[in-house]
Formats: C-alpha cells, sequence, structure tokens
DNA sequence: AAATAGTTAATAATGATTCTAAATTGTATG
DNA sequence: CATACAATTTAGAATCATTATTAACTATTT
C-alpha cells in the first residue's frame, strides 16, 4: 500500500500539485487491494466514509478529470446516466451487468484477440473497447 | 421507400398505435436511403426541417425509446453527454470519431470475429459492442 | 356514436456535470 | 522565513439531456 509520500511523487510527476484533496483521493482510488469501477457519487460517498477531512464535489470532478487525463484511470463508455471510470488502466475490456448496473472486467484472456481490419483515413485508433452486457436469463 | 401504409402496419404489429407522430418518425428515420446514426436533437432538427406538423420533444424520446424496445432502432453505447441510436439493427460495430464526434459503422468483416470466452455464472449475454475511438494523428 | 385506453404536449422536475468567482494553498523567490 | 503569484479549491449557480406529470386529444373497440 503506497503511502502518501509516493503520491506526492507521483502527482509532481504529472505536474499535479500535491494537494491535501489531490493526495487522499489517491489514498481511496490506488490503495485498494483490487482495482475497480466507480462513478463519481460512489468516490464522493466512498471519501466520506475515509475522510477527516470533506472535499468539494467540483474537486473530485476535477480531479477525476485530471487523472485520467495522465492516465491514472480510464473512462468506460457504457450509456448510462452516470459515467463509470476504472482504476485498471491495463488494456482489458468489460461485462456491464444491467441489473445491477455493475462493471466487471472481462481481461484479455476472456476473449479472442480483437483485430480491426478496418481503418479511417486520417485517423488513428486512440482505443478500441469491447462491452459485453450481461443480465438475467428470462 | 415505404410509404406510410407500410409504417401503419409495422407499428400495428408491434402493438403501437399508429399515431401520425409515429408515422412521421418512421418516414425521417426509415426513408433515408442508407442507415444511419443520430442523436434525439438531430432527430428534432430532422423532423423540424422535413416536417408540415410539430411533435413535441417528449414525444420524440417516447417515440424513439418505444422503437428502441421494439427493435426498429439500436441504442450506442459511447460515453457522450447525448445518447446515440442506430438505424442499423444489424450486428455490428462502431467507431466514434472523437474530433466530429461522430459515429460510422464497422461491419462485421471489418475485424476478426469477437469470440467471449468467459462468462457470468446465472447471466447471459445480452450484446457484444465494440467501439474503435479514434482521432487525427498528432 | 360513445366509451376507453393509449398517446401527445407543454412544462416542470431531476440529476449529472460544468461553470464562476472568490477564497485558499502550494511553491518559487528574495 | 516572508512575499508574491499562480494553481487549486469551494459553494453555489447554471447548463443540458432526459424523465415525469397530467390534462387534452385520438385511435380503436363496442
Amino acid at each position: 500500500m503506497p503511502s502518501s509520500i509516493e503520491y506526492i511523487e507521483k502527482l509532481r510527476k504529472s505536474n499535479l500539485r500535491p494537494t491535501k484533496q489531490r493526495i487522499k483521493i489517491c489514498e481511496v482510488l490506488f490503495n485498494a487491494d483490487k482495482t475497480f469501477h466507480f462513478t463519481i457519487s460512489d468516490l464522493a460517498k466512498m471519501i466520506e466514509v475515509n475522510a477527516n477531512q470533506k472535499i468539494s464535489l467540483a474537486t473530485v470532478y476535477n480531479t477525476i478529470h485530471a487523472f485520467e487525463k495522465k492516465g491514472y484511470l480510464k473512462e468506460i463508455a457504457i450509456n448510462s446516466s452516470q459515467t463509470y471510470f476504472d482504476t485498471n488502466t491495463s488494456n482489458h475490456h468489460h461485462f456491464f451487468d444491467e441489473k445491477e448496473k455493475e462493471l466487471i472486467d472481462l481481461e484479455n484472456d476472456g476473449l479472442d484477440p480483437i483485430n480491426i481490419k478496418k481503418n479511417i483515413p486520417g485517423k488513428i485508433i486512440k482505443s478500441v473497447e469491447v462491452l459485453v452486457k450481461v443480465d438475467v436469463d428470462k
């Protein structure tokens, strides 16, 4: 479990000032045993439980977007009223449980390799995301 | 190009009353030469241009969701402030041009077959969507 | 033609996200 | 260490897509 000093270094390296708020958010996101998926409101709740400090919602949004730009997080494409983020930034895909509104990792060994044969002139591929929607059988 | 009588039949078969509004929306969506992608606000504009009748935004939303449930349309998973729909309901995938905020079809012959090897106990796969984000090279 | 159940429409409400401007804080410099 | 300045935080307002509300309207059944 990284110490706050490591997060300070990490933030500095990314040209993000290591503020109390950013360090706290790093702790909540990156001290976990496993990577996980979250929405901003999930995260706000986690901070509240975990925190001896209150972080403004605007700051949570700012910070998460800053972290996403720096590659600390990935945003996951699903149609939902809320945006989901993933602390697992490795190349992988997702199941989305329609009933639980919950994401589940689909690692690359869980599917045949994706190979895009078509290309768009003048454009380069930035990402390839597979979303497998699942639901209870009925 | 189907006539309005065909849309009336189509709607009746789906247990949707063939109202003026629904027929008009069918015309705008399904009289096009090619399938296309749209947002609700795109569609509202198309109706306005095309129409001798005004359709309430609430009705546009209701109708599009009704059509989606009946399988006339597919909703496409992307993270965007607006939801995208596709009049192409066949099994296929998408590019998303980050610059133009535009979807482009990626037919099944444009990529190697998708084969999901992992499964989620108690759940069945409802859909598999591949989203390839592209942008100008820079 | 009347009854009724489904549909439409205008508008209000909601909820996630972004914006704003003022207060605060981190950091570089003297 | 004190100061200056730019970056950051904050609370709350604003935005915008979408959904809810409910009264008026319409398609269909009897």
